[in-house]
DNA sequence: CGACCGATCGTCT
DNA sequence: GACGATCGGTCGA
């Protein structure tokens, strides 16, 4: 590994605080090797789904499958989900077993493996929605809903700090996009993005 | 720029 | 059998 960087520990991820951990996430690298090759990007948009209570999250009520059953593991595990039939979305499972708070990585910054990315997206190395929304970053770092479970503490999938530090007034907590359904925990402002950065998610803004 | 729509399929009812 | 924690293209103002 490269030196000065660390890997986000099971420390991390087991806090009670998902909010805290869906903020901290901004500015740390998510490092994927899949195929051999190492792609990676800085993490600039996140969203929490806060367990039970939340009626945005897969978990809304303490419902449980075979799908959502990783939520409620142990948190420092990947969450990975179809979407739409087509796109891998991509959440970081939190806190301690039995609660199923889990964080959803929205948008990153690439950093490394471009032109793998553009080879699995079919996109040039430049193209600036190589890893901007969630579906996108997934198939730009090979992450797929077989994944699911996969520990975020071993080589294939991990998160890591580079040092890189985030001014706490750049980061900006909005609501969370594509939850309407949820009545009126969609107005939460659970979803954090690095203001100004163009690979978040949305309007161009900032 | 905003609104709309089709793609596509695993999961849950 | 219906429905998404999306994306990118198209169409109209």
């Amino acid at each position: 590994m490269v030196k000065g960087i660390k890997k986000l520990d099971y420390a991390f991820y087991r806090r009670a605080d998902v909010l805290a951990i869906a903020r901290d996430l901004i500015g740390k690298l998510l490092v994927t090797r899949v195929d051999q090759v190492l792609t990676s990007g800085r993490i600039v948009e996140t969203e929490a789904y806060a367990g039970p209570s939340d009626k945005a999250s897969h978990a809304y009520g303490n419902r449980k499958s075979t799908r959502t059953g990783v939520m409620y593991r142990e948190g420092g595990c990947a969450y990975v989900y179809l979407c739409y039939g087509l796109h891998h979305l991509f959440n970081v499972v939190t806190n301690r077993e039995g609660i199923p708070h889990a964080v959803l990585i929205r948008a990153l910054e690439p950093v490394s493996g471009l032109d793998k990315m553009a080879e699995r997206t079919g996109k040039k190395s430049g193209d600036i929605s190589l890893t901007r929304g969630p579906g996108n970053l997934s198939r730009a770092l090979g992450l797929r809903h077989g994944m699911s479970g996969t520990d975020l503490c071993g080589q294939d999938i991990f998160i890591a700090d580079d040092g890189t530090a985030v001014p706490p007034g750049s980061i900006l907590a909005t609501p969370r996009i594509g939850v309407g359904y949820a009545a009126e925990d969609a107005a939460l402002p659970y979803r954090f993005i690095w203001q100004g950065n163009k690979y978040v998610s949305g309007k161009i803004s900032g």
